[in-house]
DNA sequence: ACCTGAACACCGTTCAAGT
DNA sequence: ACCTGAACACCGTTCAAGT
């Protein structure tokens, strides 16, 4: 019995905070976000479920820790400092959707805690530091940011829903299909899109429309 | 005991499909979507639980249903029909913004379904319409209207919390706050934004950018 | 101080039984 | 044919009790 409880706490130590966030993250990357529950967060550690709330408030806190160390995965490394301003924008927004896209469980996440971690001011920091730099007075700025945020959390919340209309299209009976001519003709360009190359796309013609200002 | 079975199920004649989706769009409008299980959704038809799951497979298959009621509800009007071709493009997808908008749950049911009900291929064909008649070829069209769906989607999504790093500023303390020049050089700018507009403002960049192509 | 078992108020859904 | 109660395998979290 002795030996059974030391066996569980002992190889390290006693329990904090800092374990409970690396073995979340643990269960989040290898189960994927909807498989971390408190009780299956406290198997991972070898440990009571309500050991957990000494150390952390809820899961709601969990949750936000973990989309602090997404956060922080990308501002640590040094972003992307290209010559040309625009594209300078666009080379960094594109790091932070790479990031998001590998850990899309980030959706779920923000919108459990329907908040983000202090850690990604940082990221805003890093995009108005290069829309100063392409000359973007602070109006113009403030509504850039807002819409490449939105498009880029747009872009890894439907992640492979994207080619959603196209898959849906596909599963019609031709007599469906009739009704919609103007997907017919669009499909084969719809088919040939691949995912990366599209977030950019979309987001050098933002960026363009916004330094077209 | 008899007359309490009677007054329950007596009202409104035997159970459907269509009367269970419409009780369960009732509860989400009034409730929001978290709130929508199945125990409660039995509750406000006044029948049990086990009882809807001869009309509806599951939970995701009413929650496909009700994605599918805001779907119609967009394209049962007609759509805005402007004379220019990049506006009426711009006012189609700002109205089905605005409708997505007033229905805020549908992120959350498109999170739990992992897919668009088979009637939003009628916004895309839509989408697709105006883009045609603004001359962009099909290659072009398909990036267009990826983009515009993921901006849209993550506007959506991201909602109020789009003020989330003004508001997170707001939270630090002077010396935090010494950490981030650029975002104190745009903070009033970003306050300033109101989120109707800058929807429609980020979108018609996005627009303009894929029109200059 | 730190940990934990039992319990509470929930879920979605299966299964066997009712009419 | 249509409906339903009991039960199963889960949740997050409270509370009182252990060391």
């Amino acid at each position: 019995m002795k030996d059974g409880v030391r066996g569980r706490v002992g190889r390290a130590g006693p329990l904090n905070r800092a374990r409970i966030i690396r073995a979340a993250m643990r269960v989040v990357e290898r189960d994927g976000v909807e498989v971390l529950t408190m009780r299956r967060l406290a198997d991972e550690i070898g440990t009571a479920p309500m050991s957990l709330y000494r150390h952390v408030a809820d899961k709601r806190e969990v949750l936000l820790e973990l989309l602090d160390a997404v956060s922080r995965q990308i501002t640590d490394r040094p972003l992307p400092a290209s010559s040309d301003p625009g594209s300078r924008l666009v080379e960094t927004v594109v790091e932070v959707h790479r990031v998001l896209e590998a850990n899309r469980w980030v959706v779920q996440a923000v919108l459990a805690v329907e908040e983000l971690p202090p850690s990604a001011l940082r990221l805003s920091e890093h995009m108005f530091a290069a829309m100063r730099v392409a000359g973007l007075d602070e109006r113009t700025a403030a509504a850039a940011h807002t819409a490449i945020w939105h498009y880029t959390w747009g872009h890894v919340f439907f992640g492979h829903l994207s080619a959603t209309s196209a898959r849906a299209y596909d599963r019609e009976e031709p007599t469906g299909r009739a009704r919609y001519e103007e997907l017919a003709h669009v499909m084969p360009a719809m088919l040939e899109q691949k995912s990366q190359d599209v977030f950019r796309e979309g987001l050098k013609a933002m960026v363009d429309g916004f330094l077209a200002r």
